[in-house]
DNA sequence: ACAAAACAAATCATATACAATATATAATTT
DNA sequence: AAATTATATATTGTATATGATTTGTTTTGT
């Protein structure tokens, strides 16, 4: 196990004991290894990922952070639901975020950001058409950081961040419903429609509606 | 020092030594004791609360949680800046955030509950007679807690009021501008109001002038 | 049957030693 | 003189051992 350790973030700036324990236990939890409820106890993590307290201990208190895991004084970690309730809410917050970002990027949007917004599309739909979902997960969040960034809003891309590394997780997991797939593909090009134009209210529409069927098809997903 | 750590959270659920730890250091950032950018330097503050350094580990992980100081890996933690443009960012979020759970709130809010609103903000006034800064803010946090809590989104709540913690500790430092006092009591009573109606557009606009008020009132607090 | 005491398990905390890394400064090379 | 390379030092990060504290359970006494 200490081999997964060190595989883990090889294409990371990252190399703490700590920072590896806490993908490991971010991978081992969305994959289900560790079940929703399960008890993380301290003296198992030791043993598992052959490492001493204090790593364990430093990577527990930042999933806490991500809102992962719960621990509970002198009781212990555990993990926390993952189910339909926690997704839609996580959805929603996103949704309202992502669209003000959204708005507030308009405001700042060069023609070279537009240009470099049509080049991701493009390896998006490039990936798709391979059906290399990893790649399109990286294709998309970047089609979207690209965006917000230009919001000039660290803490809310930050919260967007955060939730996105859940969400892929559980969508690696789940996969896509239907043809989400090229449902993505049609609503971005709205999006950029809407920002090329400089249109406001078309842009919160479109932005508005991408993120109410990214949600539901992720709901979807999990109730198959 | 370590009396200081003590006293810490007395009327509190918590009592391990890395939430004492934590609240003296937020205490101490919050404080301005250490300033923006200052290094926080493990071997120093095992000395200043006299612990081991496993509680400040867990603290300073906390914290970084919280955003309130960065970790760079192999380089140690310092306090991240809390200027204008962080508060600002941070009042964006809350209004976005805010002015949806309100309206969201609005859907299950019942005739009980609208009363129970009315009483805390009869308590706020009372308080606001007496110029009781800290008795203020705790029904102001009352009277949004009880509305949020309705819109049934604890991970939005959760953002909220980790971000409350942040406001109100500045607010302590620098105050309120002008008679803020008395226009809370008006912004809370035409939320009331709108609530009272069961209006929603009347609920958004009083909702989003009120947050927009508190940050342009923080921000000029900060300013002097 | 129920309260109190004993026990077990786990977290929480301390202390110490050592390893890995960053940073600043001095020495060497080009 | 500039760039690279060594060196020294400070700090973070990790391992290990040990004890304290808390929580939950079981046993015991009445």
């Amino acid at each position: 196990m200490k081999e997964f350790i060190n595989r883990v973030q090889q294409d990371g700036k990252v190399d703490t004991t700590y920072s590896k324990v806490r993908e490991c236990l971010r991978r081992d939890i969305l994959s289900n290894y560790f079940a929703p409820g399960t008890r993380l106890k301290i003296a198992e993590l030791i043993k598992l990922y052959n490492v001493s307290q204090m790593p364990i201990r430093e990577a527990l208190q930042q999933l806490q952070g991500e809102g992962l895991i719960i621990i509970e004084p002198h009781k212990g970690a555990y993990v926390r639901e993952l189910d339909e309730k926690f997704v839609s809410n996580i959805y929603d917050i996103r949704r309202i975020i992502e669209v003000f970002l959204t708005l507030e990027s308009l405001k700042k949007v060069t023609d070279r950001d537009i240009k470099k917004l049509f080049q991701t599309q493009k390896n998006y739909e490039k990936a798709s058409v391979k059906r290399d979902v990893e790649s399109m997960l990286k294709c998309n969040s970047q089609f979207h950081t690209t965006l917000y960034q230009l919001a000039d809003n660290d803490e809310a891309l930050h919260i967007i961040e955060k939730h996105s590394q859940l969400i892929n997780s559980l969508r690696l997991s789940y996969g896509f419903e239907g043809n989400r797939v090229e449902e993505v593909i049609v609503e971005h090009r709205e999006i950029l429609e809407a920002i090329s134009l400089r249109d406001e209210k078309l842009l919160e529409k479109a932005a508005t509606s991408h993120c109410l069927n990214a949600k539901a098809n992720l709901l979807a997903a999990m109730k198959n």
